[in-house]
DNA sequence: TGACAGAATTGGAACGTTCCAAATATTTAA
DNA sequence: TTAAATATTTGGAACGTTCCAATTCTGTCA
């Protein structure tokens, strides 16, 4: 319809003031009359203005683009999904916009998403790395003055700051309460070894049993893909072993699940002949039969944070690197053998 | 570190050549010698240059922003994250970028992020509008020559494109599936009727109903918020009807899980005693007990379809309105009385 | 009345790119 | 060898904003 786009020369033309003004109210700045103030926004309601952040940014530092980028590596997973969400909303109510996208775990794309955002002059970046991310890859970013923030997955060796679950007091509650049911052989399930999330869980194990007072088997840490897939063959493993656990911590939800189905390929029923324990507790954890005892981690939680800390760091205009650890807590649902009761869960 | 920003003068300045040509070779242009490109290249490689995007949307047109806006109403639904899968696959391989929003079913969210969008030159708006969203609401993009893609939900009036998946042959199987196993009084239960998917849902139940040659009663028509509550209390509506139904279809599946809550909270197991149907096909459709007899959708098709359909439009520079609706198919479950045996699934 | 302070406004020069028309280099054809 | 054709390169003028320094208005006070 309307051929040339409304600029603030256009505004400045219509109510009889100059350019500058327009940008002075632009910005709310005190300067402006009260009366030129609201002259200038009526005028700019009616021609319909839109502002037009990108000019500004030309001008201003790129600290002012008011963009933050988000990556994460799997938004499928209710756990990322829930994590932008609690990003979006900070995000957003601090009249910033973000820009999401999804590596699927691969580097390349992640490299391309993150070069793509910097072109597009992001204020900062939250991202939850691929898996086997260089520690350097985001050394330009900070060069340049953009602040990051790991979450999830922390990167040992990169100078940014991070926002991680407290993974290693979750896995020794969940050994604990397995302790504590009267378990002695504890098994650790799946993840691969080469991530830090794997290095914080298993050390978290190890404590836990020593806290217990059980000795620390190495046969029993049995890893493998963190997928239900990586649960099936992780107990199938644990169950040819001569001296067999009766309990297992897994390293994800999604390994858990895995375990239950491989228990259940067994003849045996996860909760009653063999207490398993999950951690994130994803959406799925409540509804499964039986319900997952896992340890719940609050990705939305941990957006939200990662989120406040960025921005903390653009308004300060420096980036300190932080670590902040969000705490978890366990839940106590059926498939550690813990209860028996199931009980119908109504409303959301 | 580096104090200031490189451009392309810099670029130039080093290579020997002007500022023109270097822009010509970020074009990819034709015009360039050979020898000149990948002389300009490695400068640009060496210093470290970042293309900035805002710059050059200044001179072109906003359709080459590549930025494209996505909002959603509900991220933590695992629908709406596929879906925005769907469309980060085919936005990211076409060099563009998106921006992610989150409304939570709040229409001035949704105004607030659509305005920020636009202030940033978003090349076109995919969304899944809001309820009672007013189909004026996009009206200003629409003139301004910015594409927009309604998805899921359409926005009858509004002349934008739109992606919604076939909520009426869906509902229409659904009832046939029903009838076929014997029933004669099938209820429909959830969702508000404000809205045009509801709209259609119900249509598809009621062609459904006389294809079967069953009689459609205005009582077996419950209306409730389209959530696990609405489910509870839809059902329980029901279940006070002189003449009870034995079957029912259900707006979605969280309705249908409150149904099957409510039922058992009577003592009737779903499946056996009464038979549910849901709609959508979420991830926990699979793993509930009983495993949910639904309509699948493929958010993650109706993702890709729209950021396709967007893009042409954005390449055609014009944008006729065109609706697509993509197919659905049954999944047969437990929850329907069809099949009793539990099978166990492994992997993924 | 004039001088002065403060409040409000304003014209240009940036910002980093693209685009245009024009200039220059190189080839080709005669 | 030169004109014409083609290939390559190039200065400026945009684009829509912000910022700076400077200007014009208001009163106020002596």
């Amino acid at each position: 319809m309307t051929k040339a786009r409304i600029t603030v020369i256009d505004i400045a033309k219509a109510a009889g003031v100059s350019k500058s003004t327009v940008s002075l109210v632009l910005q709310g700045s005190s300067l402006v009359n009260e009366g030129t103030r609201s002259k200038v926004n009526a005028v700019m309601r009616e021609l319909g203005y839109v502002y037009n952040r990108g000019a500004a940014n030309l001008r201003q530092a790129s600290a002012k683009s008011r963009i933050i980028g988000v990556v994460v590596n799997d938004l499928t997973n209710s756990f990322f999904a829930e994590l932008a969400v609690g990003v979006d909303m900070v995000v957003q109510s601090a009249g910033f916009v973000q820009f999401l996208s999804n590596t699927s775990e691969s580097i390349d794309r992640q490299r391309e998403v993150v070069a793509s955002m910097r072109e597009h002059g992001i204020s900062g970046l939250i991202v939850s790395p691929a898996r086997a991310t260089d520690a350097a890859d985001f050394k330009p970013l900070v060069a340049a003055g953009i602040p990051v923030v790991v979450v999830v997955r922390n990167l040992p060796g990169a100078k940014v700051s991070s926002v991680v679950s407290d993974n290693q007091a979750g896995m020794m509650s969940a050994v604990k309460h397995l302790a504590d049911l009267g378990h002695k052989r504890i098994a650790f399930l799946g993840g691969f070894p080469d991530t830090a999330v794997f290095d914080d869980r298993l050390a978290g194990y190890r404590s836990g049993m020593e806290a217990a007072g059980l000795d620390y088997h190495q046969e029993l840490v049995i890893s493998s893909a963190p997928s239900r897939a990586g649960g099936v063959e992780a107990i199938g493993k644990a169950l040819v072993l001569a001296d067999k656990p009766t309990a297992a911590v897994c390293f994800n939800d999604a390994v858990a699940f895995g375990v239950c189905d491989g228990l259940r390929a067994r003849r045996l029923e996860p909760g009653s002949d063999f207490a398993v324990v999950g951690f994130d507790d994803v959406i799925e954890a409540q509804a499964a039969v039986p319900a997952l005892t896992t340890v719940s981690v609050d990705p939305q939680g941990i957006g939200r944070r990662g989120a406040q800390l960025l921005l903390k760091q653009i308004n300060a205009g420096k980036a300190e690197a932080e670590t902040v650890t969000t705490a978890v807590r366990l839940v106590v649902r059926e498939s550690c053998g813990a209860r028996k009761s199931v009980k119908i869960e109504t409303g959301l």
